[in-house]
DNA sequence: TCTGGGTAAATTTTT
DNA sequence: TTTACCCAGA
């Protein structure tokens, strides 16, 4: 059923509007809805008093019962629950990574359970830092675990990929242990390397993700307007083969790799298996967990079924239910919230469908939640500059103030505007090694000499259109493949060699780096400590000291090179080789290449974000930007129910993000095509004893000086500089116009022209 | 190679 | 609403 439809069937109900909640309308005539509450009685509740315990701990670890004395009694219980598998429910902002940590560390020092037996499973590479972080802060006097000891503790990749190198199985597969790892950029571009090079016909090429996607699903070939089916069979066939040959493995492939070798032999049984963020298992993580169990193992994980917004990345909520009936699963509870004040509580467990004590306030009321009404987002903008302002000078930092919106493109006015305005603001969002050119560039080197055999690495270095010295393209794959074509070659890095010194002899650089590149893993394990890669690849001829970004270059490089030799001394086994290669793996992993620390995030402003980015995130005052119907919920043609409760989920977490001062916007006149007139409806199931409702959107006079419309373009309007803003595009300047054209730099869409009598542009 | 008809879809993002 | 794209026919 079509959203559209829904809401019309849902209109015509007679219900009070003040109660209006369409999602429960729905759910009371429509069949059949599985339930998400978790029955009061399931619950085992905490004792009174744990206090023996604690002065065990005391006994063997004074430090770790002085930590255990500050919990509650909900996370007391947790922490010293003997119970062989155990799902803790915990609500938002109650604790949850605080008594996993616990958890771990009372497992350890008082059970006597060696960390190298347990296997802490994570979503995030920040998450799995923080609990590594917080239980080497208990080693003040002893010597902390090595890296070694705490090899499954990270993310369920990498503790994947530290399983697959292990196993004796892997060969079976045509894969060999120093296999390297694809990130899902890589992987399209591999993907369609093999379209061009085998010359397949593969129609909505742009598309290709979903709709291999829809082909493992579904086995769905036909895709749109097709016709006839196109070679993506033959292109997954060919891609199967080529991943063995290059010995190169997605994401994905990780996991589903390990769960094959599992199921062929079980290796390695933990005594814990601890998994954080439970919620977000998808169905093959799931199979990970119970392939690394038997009879005896343990079991303990957190999460919470009402921050799973990830629907679709693969979690499902079924997941939750599923452990729940399972009686042979002890499930406890985390109901107290010690982030929000009162009633903004409140109104955020509103959203929910639970029982009034499932989440319980700690704090003062505090003030209500505001529903404010603007006439358009340029307007809101404006209004938070002031408002920010204010806020400052009462002596909030500007770090603690969020503005959350439903979608990335609604961000882009809203930094153009506070940065015309002065006001300090930071987007949030991962940037892409990708974007930065000369680190790109130094991942596809160093990938290139610890893998020789990965094609789309190599071909990365000498196309790279900074640093490289070809034209990357259909010409040159094909002209490789005609050369290397009955020859034989150790590898392809050698056979790239070949072919550069017999047809491009001009470029004796880049011939040299080839001939480097091919002795790199000879380089890494003769020299032992003594690396300096950076002198080993002559980096300097590459990076032009002439080229402006040359300082910012060799300064990230250099960096770059140090994390490495950081990681690697760390993480020392005995083979210098392996663990460069593991390094790498991290990097592709992680994105980038703060893989010790982590990316330092220095935000310095207001933040500006994504609901999704901000899970897990908290801010003193947070603002909801434009959320109209069709918005929040965001509206699309093949909604399901499943959707709707996702979307109402992701408001309950943008909701809970706020510690004392939260406000949520709408627009009169969104500039979103599917947005609808009226705030979300969701919000008709918060009650208004709850609700301030303000009204700053314009009269209709001050409408029309206020806001710009598209007024009829005289010569004039467009000058070079001039700060516009498109429909599409968001935000730009004026490049150059004349009487039949304007060009118009939107940043990272670029340059635009448009007929000046026609450009859909308008003045900011 | 161009035109018009038809179809799907648009969002969130970690590893 | 607008955009991207396949496909068939000029």
């Amino acid at each position: 059923m079509s959203l559209k439809h829904l809401h019309r069937k849902l209109r015509n109900t007679d219900l009070p509007s003040e109660e209006f909640d369409p999602i429960s309308a729905f759910e009371s005539f429509e069949s059949p809805v599985i339930s998400n509450i978790i029955p009061p009685d399931r619950y085992t509740e905490p004792k009174e008093d744990y206090s023996d315990i604690i002065t065990k701990v005391e006994a063997k670890k004074p430090q770790l019962a002085s930590a255990l004395k500050k919990l509650n009694l909900y996370q007391q219980q947790a922490v010293f629950s003997e119970d062989q598998k155990l799902l803790l429910s915990a609500m938002v902002g109650s604790g949850k990574t605080t008594v996993l940590t616990h958890k771990v560390l009372y497992l350890h020092f008082i059970k006597g359970i060696p960390l190298s037996q347990m296997a802490v499973l994570t979503f995030t590479n920040k998450a799995a830092r923080e609990i590594k972080e917080r239980i080497l802060s208990f080693y003040e006097n002893s010597t902390p675990p090595n890296s070694d000891e705490l090899r499954y503790f990270g993310t369920f990749h990498s503790v994947a990929r530290q399983l697959i190198k292990e196993h004796p199985k892997l060969q079976e597969l045509g894969f060999t242990p120093d296999f390297s790892i694809m990130d899902q950029e890589a992987k399209e571009d591999f993907l369609q390397r093999l379209i061009v090079s085998h010359e397949l016909d593969v129609k909505y090429r742009n598309k290709l993700d979903k709709r291999l996607k829809l082909y493992r699903n579904e086995k769905q070939i036909i895709y749109g307007n097709m016709k006839n089916p196109d070679d993506l069979v033959q292109l997954l066939n060919i891609s199967r083969k080529e991943k063995q040959a290059n010995n190169l493995m997605d994401f994905d492939d990780l996991i589903s790799v390990i769960n094959w070798q599992l199921k062929l032999k079980k290796t390695f049984i933990p005594e814990w298996i601890v998994v954080d963020e439970f919620q977000d298992c998808n169905q093959e993580q799931i199979e990970l967990i119970q392939n690394l169990s038997d009879d005896r193992s343990h079991f303990f994980a957190v999460g919470d079924p009402n921050q799973s917004i990830y629907a679709w990345r693969g979690s499902t909520n079924v997941i939750f239910q599923n452990y729940i009936e399972d009686q042979s699963f002890v499930i406890m509870r985390l109901p107290l919230n010690y982030r929000t004040s009162g009633q903004l509580l409140n109104a955020a467990s509103c959203l929910l469908q639970q029982d009034n004590d499932a989440l319980q306030a700690t704090r003062d009321q505090g003030k209500k939640l505001i529903i404010r009404n603007h006439f358009d987002d340029h307007q809101e903008a404006y209004y938070y500059v002031q408002k920010f302002k204010e806020v400052h000078q009462h002596g909030t930092p500007r770090t603690e103030i969020a503005v959350l919106f439903r979608t990335r493109q609604q961000i882009a006015i809203f930094e153009s505007i506070f940065q015309l305005e002065g006001i300090p603001c930071e987007v949030v969002s991962k940037t892409k090694l990708r974007e930065q050119a000369a680190l790109f560039w130094l991942q596809n080197i160093l990938l290139s000499g610890l893998h020789p055999n990965d094609m789309d690495s190599i071909l990365r270095v000498f196309t790279s259109t900074d640093f490289g010295c070809l034209k990357a393209g259909k010409r040159l794959l094909s002209t490789f493949s005609k050369f290397i074509e009955g020859k034989e070659f150790a590898s392809k890095l050698e056979a790239f060699s070949c072919f550069l010194s017999e047809k491009y002899k001009k470029h004796a650089e880049y011939i040299d780096l080839c001939q480097r590149l091919m002795g790199l893993a000879d380089y890494l394990r003769s020299r032992k400590r003594d690396v300096n890669l950076y002198q080993y690849l002559s980096l300097d001829f590459f990076l032009k000291p002439t080229s402006i970004n040359y300082k910012d270059d060799v300064a990230d490089i250099k960096n770059a090179l140090n994390e490495l030799d950081h990681y690697t001394l760390k993480n020392y086994f005995g083979d210098w080789l392996e663990i460069y290669r593991a390094a790498m793996s991290q990097v592709s992993l992680e994105g980038h290449f703060q893989i010790n620390s982590g990316i330092q995030t220095e935000t310095k402003g207001v933040s500006l974000l994504t609901i999704h980015a901000a899970k897990g995130l908290e801010f003193d005052h947070v603002y909801l930007s434009g959320a109209n119907s069709g918005i929040i919920p965001l509206e699309r043609k093949k909604a399901g129910y499943d959707h709707l409760k996702e979307e109402k989920r992701l408001l309950f977490v943008a909701l809970t993000r706020a510690k004392n001062h939260m406000e949520i916007s709408w627009h009169t006149k969104s500039s979103a095509w599917n947005a609808q007139d009226g705030p979300s409806y969701f919000l008709n199931s918060i009650p208004s004893a709850l609700l301030e409702k303000v009204d700053t959107a314009p009269t209709k006079d001050s409408e029309l000086e206020t806001t710009p419309k598209v007024e009829l373009n005289d010569d004039s309007k467009w000058k070079v500089g001039t700060k516009v803003k498109h429909p599409k595009y968001g935000t730009g300047e004026i490049k150059s116009c004349n009487e039949q054209d304007v060009v118009c730099d939107f940043g990272k869409f670029g340059e635009k022209s448009f007929a000046s009598a026609w450009a859909p542009l308008v003045k900011i």
